[in-house]
DNA sequence: ACTCTTTATGCAACTTAATTGCATTTTGCT
DNA sequence: AGCAAAATGCAATTAAGTTGCATAAAGAGT
């Protein structure tokens, strides 16, 4: 992706275009996982904090990002599917974290299933998975 | 459950029996959702917020609580099931989360669907789904 | 019941995460 | 170019969680 399509990106999300948010885009796109706060501080030092934290809540707000549940506390925050909107979410794809390196994938291929409860309303789902990812797998068992 | 019961519950998990812990315990007990710290800390008001933190951290390592993942960022606690230990947690079960009072259940009945992941090793799997509870629900329609 | 070792608690201090208010700058529009 | 609305940076503040240490309590042995 190139910078006049960050450009419509936001501006399709009602968003102005400003140099943090193209950074911010841009970062989520050139990496394979999900971030962090933390990551998007390290990457991104020339930004005050604050800025980042209200960049990355109006990213969530518009539908740009989701937010994804962590039991370690810090959320991550992935890159939602094109036709996520201000109104609605659709981000129904499995969650992967990684217990050694940390990372957090999207697996667009797998989706969450759907939980019908008697005397509930089902709105969202999540569905994470822990484990090993393939990365750090080969790493431990060299290839062969 | 009855204070006998609780000691040996704590007896079981390799704890000590203390005043902080049987409290901490029946509040759980009590409750038919999951708590947060902040939860706990305005119902035992008397401890210290560190006795607490360590308390729930204590109960975690032994099996008798589980961290639920929350896209809030403040993680919640539930209940393990009675064959949680030391070593391995069984809490494959389905956690909902509602949107209107914000409570944490645990559903018993409900299972976490096991994903097999070419290349990937999955150990454990949550299922957070997320939206209106049976209570909320009856608040908004009141019974016709 | 007394003694001793191990563990738990409370307090103070500290680190880290996240939010708020406000002055200044930038954006998008006419 | 000029203007209103929104974004940014900075300082200060609130909230969440951790660490070190002195004291208190628990459990085991005698």
């Amino acid at each position: 992706m190139k910078y006049s399509d960050y450009k419509k990106l936001l501006k399709n999300h009602n968003l102005r275009i400003t140099d943090c948010r193209i950074d911010v885009l841009e970062k989520f796109h050139a990496m394979d996982h999900a971030l962090s706060f933390k990551d998007l501080e390290d990457e991104l030092s020339d930004y005050d904090r604050v800025t980042l934290y209200r960049t990355l809540n109006s990213f969530i707000d518009r539908g740009l990002l989701h937010r994804i549940p962590n039991d370690s506390g810090m959320a991550t925050f992935g890159l939602c599917r094109e036709d996520c909107t201000e109104e609605a979410h659709h981000h129904d794809h499995v969650h992967f974290k990684c217990n050694i390196c940390g990372h957090v994938e999207c697996l667009p291929n797998y989706h969450t299933p759907v939980i019908d409860l008697p005397d509930y309303k089902v709105e969202e789902s999540y569905l994470i998975l822990n484990g090993i990812c393939r990365t750090c797998r080969e790493e431990l068992q060299p290839a062969n």
